[in-house]
RNA sequence: GUUCCCUUCGUCUAGAGGCCUAGGACAUCGCCCUUUCACGGCGAAGACACGGGUUCGACUCCCGUAGGGAACGCCA
């Protein structure tokens, strides 16, 4: 109807690392923000006072920016600062205008303030978790005035939560859900629920409700999780008088025992995948493929391809098993396309870590990275790759003990330096030339003569080609190496 | 317990009543390339949860059943 800019949020409770499930989340969401021409912000949900650290928000604005998911309005991801004009952007910094529409609430009798204690909660939950009824409180202060409420609250030593008081007659409310059709709640589903806390601070459905209509929010990205939510979330949104945007409710992703992804399977955070040497354009590629196909049925897809292609229509409602192997084929596939001085540059971190010195020559890298990259799937995997290339000591592997005890062995590594000597330099066709020698002069051939040669190089039977491999070496290096095999 | 959601190869999915002898991708297996391993190429195997309708016709629509999941907090 309205030709209203479409604005889509994130809005993760700063309460640990960025999980993949709400990277997934946040990758719709940005997604749909760039397709549409529109804005995406960044919330922090931190009014959980007990749980929320600014740590976990450091983490998490970290991990959105490896993954590339800029955001127009919220904090500064490096100030911290806001952004925008609809801040702040923090929940923790939001309490007075909460407080201003739960008052409205309370004014409008829509709300009351609730004295109940936990213990008196609970005893309510027993019992009715023994007439089999839905655990849903029945306050006795449902029907005070605010007058008289806020009397009492002058004598009562703990102070009272404001409820939101839910209709009395029933009423079915039908939600338009972008990924599940008409969804259907019977407002009985739910009883009166907390808004504001005793603390003052003020609860999910209800802050969530006043930002995302006070941002302007066209359109709520959020996990299958939060779907009974939204009915508490209409009747805010209903009794506020607020205009709704319309809901996407994602599904979940699972474990491979088909249980919500949780730490005991392993990786979960996005920071283990930027460790463990993925990269963040395949991150976004496998995540996005989760619940999600490309209209052209790409499977290898860039980001700009994804702005261009998404759309809420082809969201899966089914949940998704995380496969890992899948994720891993993916990375392969975009690092192995990565420009050569691009793909060195992500190394970088991974070789200071491993304490791995390379030769800083770009025709070097160049050639070394075309030789190695068909055996990468992962940046880490660059490190074993490059570690015989390296400046440190040479060492010659346990697996590589079996060749070396071969009869043939030891005559094929002092014909294979006696050869090398005679080079000045040694490119692939040098080598083919040498083994060629090797096979007619030591008599051996297949394994017996690949794999001594092989570890008189790389100190393993097993690895990159080393026909590729000898040219990125010196002459000296692959002598020394090769005398060292013969002790 | 109540309510809501979900259900196509092992996994991610295509599929909007006849284009389906159910397509693709990962993984698996085989062959080719390769004097190793990868990469690459070719190929094989492998699924509509079940039962009823509706229809000339159902993977597609409806209803049940089963299984899975979520929510029912002063967590988000």
């Amino acid at each position: 109807m309205s030709e209203q800019q479409v604005r889509v949020r994130f809005a993760p409770s700063p309460t640990g690392y960025l999980h993949v499930g709400g990277a997934r989340t946040a990758l719709y969401c940005y997604l749909y923000a760039k397709r549409h021409g529109g804005k995406f912000i960044l919330r922090i949900e931190d009014t959980d006072l007990e749980r929320s650290t600014e740590e976990a928000m450091r983490m998490q604005i970290q991990d959105l920016n490896w993954l590339g998911l800029h955001w127009d309005e919220g904090p500064h991801p490096e100030t911290l600062k806001d952004m925008g004009d609809y801040g702040p952007y923090r929940q923790s910094q939001r309490k007075e205008i909460y407080q201003k529409y739960a008052d409205q609430l309370l004014e409008q009798g829509d709300a009351y303030y609730c004295f109940l204690s936990d213990e008196e909660i609970e005893a309510q939950r027993e019992q009715a978790k023994k007439e089999k009824r839905p655990p849903q409180v029945k306050s006795p202060y449902r029907d005070w005035t605010v007058e008289k409420a806020l009397e009492f609250k002058k004598t009562c030593p703990t102070p009272p939560v404001i409820r939101f008081k839910v209709k009395d007659e029933k009423t079915d409310y039908v939600l338009q859900d972008l990924v599940r059709g008409d969804v259907t709640f019977p407002s009985d589903m739910v009883g009166d629920f907390v808004v504001i806390r005793s603390n003052g601070m003020p609860v999910y459905n209800f802050c969530c409700v006043v930002d995302d209509a006070l941002m302007k929010m066209t359109h709520v990205f959020r996990g299958e999780d939060h779907l009974s939510n939204t009915l508490r979330q209409i009747m805010v949104y209903d009794a506020l008088n607020f205009e709704k945007p319309k809901f996407g409710h994602l599904s979940m992703i699972l474990g491979e025992d088909r249980q919500k992804l949780s730490k005991r399977h392993g990786a979960t955070s996005v920071n283990d995948f930027n460790e463990k040497g993925f990269l963040p354009e395949a991150m976004n590629n496998f995540l996005a493929l989760l619940g999600w196909s490309s209209p052209k049925a790409q499977e290898i897809i860039t980001m700009d391809e994804l702005c261009e292609q998404f759309h809420h229509d082809r969201l899966n409602p089914a949940s998704a098993v995380f496969d890992e192997k899948k994720l891993t084929w993916v990375n392969a596939t975009h690092l192995r396309q990565l420009p050569h001085a691009e793909l060195w540059n992500r190394l970088q971190p991974f070789f200071a870590k491993a304490g791995i010195n390379l030769s800083d020559d770009p025709a070097w890298q160049n050639k070394a990275l075309e030789t190695m990259k068909t055996s990468m799937e992962t940046l880490t995997d660059a490190i074993e790759l490059f570690k015989p290339l390296s400046n440190e000591p040479f060492k010659v592997s346990d697996k590589a003990a079996e060749v070396l005890s071969w009869e043939t062995t030891s005559a094929v590594i002092n014909k294979w330096i006696e050869l090398v000597s005679a080079k000045n330099e040694l490119s692939a066709d040098d080598f083919q030339e040498i083994l060629a020698q090797i096979k007619t002069e030591c008599a051996v051939k297949g394994k017996q003569l690949f794999m001594p040669i092989r570890v008189a190089i790389i100190g393993e039977p097993q690895g990159a080609e080393v026909k590729l491999l000898v040219p990125l070496m010196a002459k000296q290096e692959l002598i020394d190496r090769a005398n060292q095999c013969l002790n």
